[in-house]
DNA sequence: CATGAATGAGCTTTCATTCAT
DNA sequence: TATGAATGAAAGCTCATTCAT
C-alpha cells in the first residue's frame, strides 16, 4: 500500500524513472560482485536497492533482463575512459603509452571479465545479453580492441610505429593479454596484485617499433619496452 | 527397487568404482555443455548418467564437488594432447608450428574457457575448484603456457628463433590470444567457425623470427624483437 | 496462481497477520498431536493449514522455529486457567481444592508433557524452545508449581493449612505427580482414563492438614488414602 | 564381500550373536545420547558400532526395533541396582534411606526419562516399545515405584514407619518427584547439577514417620498421614 | 553372516513471479 | 506506482532398506 519509494531511494534518485532504474542496476551490480551471480536473487537485489521485490518488475521485464542490463550498464560505465586514450598519440613513448593502455584496459577488464564470465553459467542469460546489446548500441561491445588499434594507427601515421607493422594484430594482442590476465587472476582468486604483463607488452612494443629509432635507443631490440 | 546399477551403466563401467565415477563426471559434463551450469541440477545429472540421485552422493561429497571434478577431469582430458607438441621443434616452419599450436590450444580452450567461466557465477564453486586443483596435481592447471614456451625455447636452441627473442612472452601471447578468442566466440554465440587469429599468430611469428630468414620471407615486421 | 490466501483461511483469520500466524501454529499443533512430531513435516503442516509451503516461511524463520512456537503457544493457552485457581483459597475443603488443582494441572500437562517430551528427540529444537522461551516471557514456563504454592500459602495464612507445613514442597509434589502421570499415561498409550492419583493427593492433603481440623473433618486422619 | 566382523568388534564380542547385538545396542545408545534420537540414523549407528549398515538388519527387524530395544536394554541395565535397596530396611534412618533411594532412582531416571521422552516424537516407535516391553518381561517397566513401596512396607512392618501411612502413595510420590526433576532438568539443559529435592523428600519422610519419633525430631509435619 | 552401493521418496528451503492493496 | 504475501515447482540432500557379492 505505501506508495512512495523509501525516502533514501527518493533522495538519491529524485524520483526520476531512469535514475531509479540505474539505482537498481547499481544495487544488482553490488550484489553480484559481493556474493556472486548465483546469489543475486530478486530478493537480494531488492534488499540491496532498498525497494520492494515487486518494484523491480515495474522497471524490468524479469530477473534475467535486470541482470543483463546490470552487466551492460557496467560495461558502458567502465569503457568510457578508454576512448580518451587514442588522443595520446604523439606524446610520451609508444611503449609507455601501450603500458598505459594496458593499465586502462585492465581497469575495465578486471571488472568486466568476471562479471560477464559468470553469465556463461546460463545460456538464456547469455542470449538476453546479446539481444540487449544488439538493441542498445551498434557498437561491438566492451571487448573490442578498437581504441588501441586507433591509437597505434595514429602513431603509425606520425611515424612512431613501423610503417609495415600490423597495428590491428598488435592492438588485438594487447586486449587479449589483459583479458586473459583478468580471467586467470580472478580464477585463482588473486584479488590483490595483478600478474605482471610487462614483458608481453614490451614484446609487442618492440615488435612494432620503428627500426632506426629502436636501434639507436638500445643496443638490442627492445630497448624501452 | 534399490539394487543393481542400470544394465547400460554396468555395461559401460564394468561395475568398477572409478569407471562409475568417470561415467557420472562425463554425464555431468554433457549436461553442463548442453544446458548450462545453472541447469546442471543433481536430478539432471543423475538422469543423464542413468543413475538415481542418491547414487551421486556415493561417489561425490556434494554437487559442488561433483561439478568441480567434472571441470577438472575435462581439463585433464583435453590438455593431454598439448604435451606432445613441443617435440615438433625443428620440423616444418616455426610459423606453421605456431599455427598448429594455436589450433591445438584452441581445441582445448574452446571447451575449457566456457566451462570454467561459468564457475565465476559461484564463488564457493570457484573455491572448490581451486582446492581440488591444489589437492589433485602440482601442475599449474590447464591455462598455463608452458608447452608453447618449451617449444619456442627448443627452436631457439636450434637457431630457428631469434636468440634474443622473449620466448616466454611470445608463448604467453599465443595462449592469451586463444583464450580470449574462446571467451569472445562463446560469448557471442559463435559456435560454428572460429574468429580468425591468423594475423596475430603471424605477428608473433615474425617478431621472434631470426632476422635473415625473416627478411627473406616477409618485409621485416618487427625486425629485431 | 500465487495470490490470495484460500478463502477459508481468510475467513478464519480476517487476513490479519497475527491471526494467520496463529492459524498456522494451530495447524502445526493438530498435526503433531495427530501424527507425531516426526511426521510434522512442513508439507503436512502447510496442508493442514490450507496454505502453500512457501507461505510458512513468510511467517517463521524455519521449521524448527515454527515447531518451537507451536509448543510455546500451546503452553500459553493451556496454562492460563491455572492462574484463576489460587483465588479458591478459603472455600470448600483444602483436599477438594487440591484435587481440583490436580485436575486443572492435568488438563494442561496431559497435553503439554507429551508435546514437549517429543522435543527431546532433537537437541537443536530443544535449544530453540529454550531461546524462544527466554525471549518471550520472563516467566519460568508452563512447568512451574507457583500457582499451587500460592494457593497453599494463602490457605496457610487462613489457618486451613498447618502453620509448619512446607507448602512449597507440597505444591511441588502435586506438580510432579501430575507431570509424571501425564508422561506415563501417554507412554503406555492410555488415552482414555487417567491413572488415579487420588491416594497421592490425599496423602499430601493429610500431610499439610491442621491437626485438629483434620481429626475432626474425617473419621480417620487419612489412614490409607 | 568381507565376511568377518571388524577385528575390534570381534574382540569385544567374541563373535557371539547376543554379544554383537548388545554391542550394536550400546552403540545406538551412545549415538542417541550424544546426537539425539533424530540424528540416530542407521548410518550413524552402524558407524558408531563399527559394522556395516547391512549388518544391523541381520540382528534387528528394522531401525525402529533397534531403537526400541536400545531403550529397553538401557532400562534393564539401569534399573538393576534399584532392586538391591529394599534390603536396607531396618538400617540407618528412614529419611536417609529415602534420600538414598531418591538418589538411586535419579541415577536411573536422569538417563531414562530423556531417552524415552524422545520416543514421544514417533507414535510408531512408541508402539514398538510397548510391544517389545510386553513381549520381553511381565514386569511393569522401568517407571514403576515397586522397590520403594517394598522398602517402605518393610519398614512399616518393622515399626519404623507409621502403621497407617500410605506407603504406596509415598513411594509413588518419590518416583514422581525424581521423574519430573529428570524431565525438567534435561528440558532446561541443566546437565551439571541436579535441582534439589531435599525439601520434598523431607516432606514425605516426615509424613510417614511414626508419631512419637517424629514429635521428637521435628514439629510434626503432617502428623498422621 | 558381513558388506555397502543403489534406490527414490521425502525432507527443508529458496526462488521468480503475480496482483490485491 | 510501490508493496510484499502467496504460490508451488524445483533445488540439494538424507534416509531406511535391499540384496548381489
Amino acid at each position: 500500500m505505501p506508495r512512495p519509494l523509501a525516502p533514501d531511494v527518493v533522495a538519491t534518485t529524485a524520483g526520476e524513472r531512469d535514475a531509479v532504474r540505474d539505482h537498481i542496476l547499481d544495487a544488482a551490480h553490488r550484489v553480484i560482485v559481493r556474493d556472486g551471480l548465483a546469489q543475486a536473487s530478486t530478493r537480494a537485489i531488492a534488499e540491496e536497492a532498498g525497494v520492494a521485490i515487486g518494484t523491480l518488475y515495474n522497471y524490468f521485464e524479469d530477473r534475467q533482463q535486470l541482470v543483463a542490463e546490470t552487466m551492460l550498464r557496467r560495461a558502458r560505465l567502465l569503457s568510457g575512459p578508454l576512448h580518451e586514450l587514442p588522443s595520446r598519440a604523439g606524446s610520451g613513448t609508444v611503449a609507455d603509452n601501450l603500458r598505459r593502455f594496458a593499465g586502462a584496459l585492465s581497469d575495465m577488464l578486471d571488472q568486466l571479465v568476471p562479471l560477464f564470465a559468470a553469465a556463461f553459467s546460463d545460456g538464456e542469460l547469455l542470449e538476453a545479453i546479446r539481444r540487449t546489446m544488439a538493441a542498445g548500441h551498434g557498437s561491438s561491445g566492451p571487448f573490442a580492441a578498437h581504441p588501441i588499434e586507433a591509437y597505434l594507427a595514429a602513431e603509425q601515421a606520425l611515424g612512431r610505429v613501423a610503417a609495415d607493422a600490423d597495428c590491428r594484430a598488435a592492438g588485438s594482442l594487447v586486449l587479449s593479454l589483459c583479458h586473459e590476465r583478468a580471467f586467470i587472476d580472478h580464477f585463482f582468486g588473486r584479488t590483490g596484485r595483478r600478474t605482471s604483463i610487462a614483458n608481453q607488452i614490451g614484446f609487442i612494443a618492440r615488435s612494432i617499433s620503428v627500426p632506426n629509432e629502436d636501434a639507436a635507443g638500445s643496443p638490442k631490440p627492445g630497448r624501452d619496452a
